[in-house]
DNA sequence: AATAGCAACAACCGCCGACCG
DNA sequence: ACGGTCGGCGGTTGTTGCTAT
C-alpha cells in the first residue's frame, strides 16, 4: 500500500552515527562517489538507510561545510533571507558558503527566533509584534514572497533593506544547490564564496557593511554563491587497492592547513577520539594532514 | 552531589517533485 | 500519459549536554 519504504527497515541501525561509520561512508564516497543513495550503504558495508547516509554526508561530512556558529552577518542574512522566502531552508542555506539548510534551521528555531520575540518581531512575519494580527494566509510567507515577486517594489517590512530589486529574478530562479558539482564551479564557487565568507568572518559588520554583503550575494547569479563544490564522482582508482590521493578530491583551499579541519568539524567524536595524534594547532585545525591519503583516514578515525 | 528543567543540535519521517522507462 | 524510483525538502522528534535548584 503507498509508497514503498525508502529502505529495508530491519536490520537497519538508526540514531547517532559512529565514527566508524563515519569512516566508511566517506572512504567510499570518496573513492566511488554516491551512484545512488540507496545503494551506497550496501556497497558501503553499513546498515543504514541510503536516506540517512545521504543526510550524514551533506549535512556532516562534506568537506566543504563550515562549522560552528553563525556570525552576525550571517544571521542578519538568514533573517532577511527568511523575511523573503519563509522556511525555504535549502533556497537560503544556498546563499550561504558552507552551511546547511540542517543547520540554518536549527539555529533558526533555537536563536534567531526567540532573538526576534525578544525584539518585538514576529518571527513569521518580520514585522512588529504589537501590530493587529493578521490572517493566516497573509502570514504565508509564501504568498508574501510571490507577492514582492510580482511586484518587486511593493513595500513591506520584509523588504526594508533589498538591496537591489532588479536582482529578485536572478534571485528567484536561482539554481545553485550546494551539491551541484563540477570542476569549474568548484573553483569559481570557492574564490566567490570565499571573499565574501572572510568578509562576513572578518566582522564585516554595520548597516554600510551589511548592505554590501547583500549587494554581494545578489549580484553576478552567474557564479554561484553556493559553497564550494567538489567532485565526487566516482574515481579510476589508481592503485587498485586504495591509496589514491583523496586530497585531490578536494576544493583547492589556499592555506592546506585549512584543507582538512572539515574533518573535525564538530563531529561529536570528542577530542578523546583524536588521542595520540598531536596534530591540532591552537585554532584545532589539523595541521600534519599534508597528502592525506585513505590510510590516513583510518588512523584519523 | 543529585536531579530536574532547558537548550541545542543531530537525525528521522513523510511528503513532494523531477526524472525515466 | 502513467507509474515507479530517487533525491530533496521541511517539520518534528530524540538525544545529549549544560545550568539552575
Amino acid at each position: 500500500m503507498g509508497r514503498q519504504p525508502c529502505c529495508d527497515k530491519s536490520g537497519v541501525k538508526k540514531g547517532p552515527w559512529t565514527a566508524e561509520e563515519d569512516k566508511k561512508l566517506i572512504n567510499f564516497i570518496l573513492t566511488n562517489g554516491h551512484c545512488c543513495w540507496r545503494a551506497v550503504p550496501k556497497l558501503a558495508g553499513l546498515r543504514r538507510c541510503g536516506k540517512s547516509c545521504r543526510l550524514r554526508w551533506t549535512n556532516y561530512l562534506r568537506p566543504d561545510l563550515k562549522r560552528g556558529l553563525l556570525s552576525e552577518a550571517e544571521e542578519q542574512l538568514v533573517i532577511d533571507l527568511h523575511a523573503r522566502l519563509g522556511n525555504r531552508w535549502s533556497k537560503i542555506a544556498a546563499r550561504l558558503p558552507g552551511r546547511t539548510d540542517n543547520e540554518i534551521k536549527n539555529h533558526w528555531n533555537t536563536h534567531i527566533k526567540k532573538k526576534l520575540l525578544k525584539m518585538g518581531i514576529d518571527p513569521v512575519t518580520h514585522e512588529p509584534l504589537n501590530k493587529p494580527q493578521k490572517t493566516p494566509s497573509e502570514h504565508d510567507p509564501e504568498a508574501s514572497l510571490s507577492s514582492s515577486q510580482a511586484d518587486p517594489t511593493s513595500e513591506s517590512p520584509a523588504n526594508t533593506h533589498q538591496p537591489n530589486n532588479a536582482h529578485a529574478d536572478e534571485y528567484n530562479s536561482s539554481s545553485s544547490s550546494p551539491s551541484a558539482s563540477s570542476a569549474e564551479n568548484c573553483c569559481s564557487g570557492r574564490d566567490e564564496s570565499t571573499v565574501l565568507l572572510e568578509y562576513i568572518c572578518s566582522g564585516g559588520g554595520g548597516d554600510d557593511d551589511q548592505s554590501f554583503l547583500m549587494d554581494s550575494l545578489w549580484v553576478d547569479e552567474s557564479q554561484p554563491a553556493g559553497p564550494p563544490t567538489f567532485d565526487v564522482s566516482p574515481k579510476e582508482n589508481p592503485s587498485g587497492g586504495g591509496g589514491g590521493d583523496v586530497a585531490g578530491l578536494f576544493p583547492s583551499w589556499p592555506d592546506e592547513n585549512e584543507s582538512f579541519s572539515w574533518l573535525l568539524g564538530g563531529q561529536d567524536y570528542g577530542i578523546h577520539d583524536f588521542d595520540g595524534f598531536d596534530c591540532f594547532g591552537d585554532d584545532g585545525t589539523m595541521s600534519i594532514l599534508d597528502g592525506l591519503d585513505l590510510e590516513m583516514t583510518d588512523k584519523i578515525f
